[in-house]
DNA sequence: AATTACCCTATAGATTTAATAGATATTCAA
DNA sequence: TTGAATATCTATTAAATCTATAGGGTAATT
């Protein structure tokens, strides 16, 4: 299951993608217009700030903008500081990768085999669809 | 990150299809071979068995045993017994399709159409990827 | 001084991962 | 045929972790 987290935080985005200005966009007005809890918003939208596309401006008139072009964004980055490892375990992960303490051999492992192709097939996705591509229209 | 369960459900099958009997195979030589708690997989088990493709046996000499060959067991079906609905969201699921109740239009969605590309990828790894498959070469 | 992001803590509720205890069905041998 | 052994089935409960949210205070900007 999707996390809410993640949830709120692609239609933050998108929200912001939405706009057509660069001027900071404020964490209540986010909250209220995509019907999320502002307490939470203010956690997640602080969290994808590390991600290096997302800026901030304290103060009057201060809020939360994209840094760079939505059609720079690309979800593998989106989605790794909201969800987590992309991989569902992490004998798979290219960015988390720890042993599994309880499997003897990776190679032979039936988990490590299937988890392998749905990693493959995530980032596939992940990498080709950018914020840009989730906006209407 | 997926779920215990279904980590030792995966491995719990291979083991079954691994060996080249129709015989049955106790909880306790699954459990002692693969490193799972008995009690845990014997929950596991008894899930997968509404799945028809396993089946079991009580007293002396019983267990469990795969019913079909393992080239007809499609990873969808495991998948959404142990792990749930493939998608990650309910309102891109095929099988337990529910609206989102914060959502007003799911046409301009973002997190809709993100899901949407994900769950068609994963379908198709899990369509296409039999338990056969994850046996070693 | 007012506004707004930032930061820290706590917590109720849900989910996961089992551990425990016993009931029920089957087999096999005395 | 009866009883002991075996092994699946069922239910309860508990510990640990994760999720979603709330509260209150700090720092920066206008």
């Amino acid at each position: 299951m999707l996390s809410k987290k993640t949830k709120y935080g692609l239609k933050a985005l998108t929200y912001l993608a939405g706009q057509n200005t660069k001027e900071p966009i404020s964490i209540a007005e986010i909250a209220k217009h995509e019907n999320i809890s502002q307490k939470f918003l203010e956690n997640i939208l602080l969290s994808l700030r590390s991600t290096g596309f997302l800026g901030s401006k304290k103060g009057k008139g201060g809020g939360y903008y994209l840094i760079k072009d939505p059609s720079e964004i690309p979800m593998t980055t989106v989605m790794r500081v909201l969800e987590g490892p992309i991989a569902m375990v992490s004998c798979v992960s290219l960015n988390f990768y720890e042993k599994c303490d309880d499997c003897p051999d990776e190679q032979s492992c039936s988990v490590h085999r299937l988890m392998l192709k749905v990693r493959d097939s995530n980032l596939d996705v992940y990498r080709n669809t950018f914020l840009s591509d989730l906006l209407t229209g």
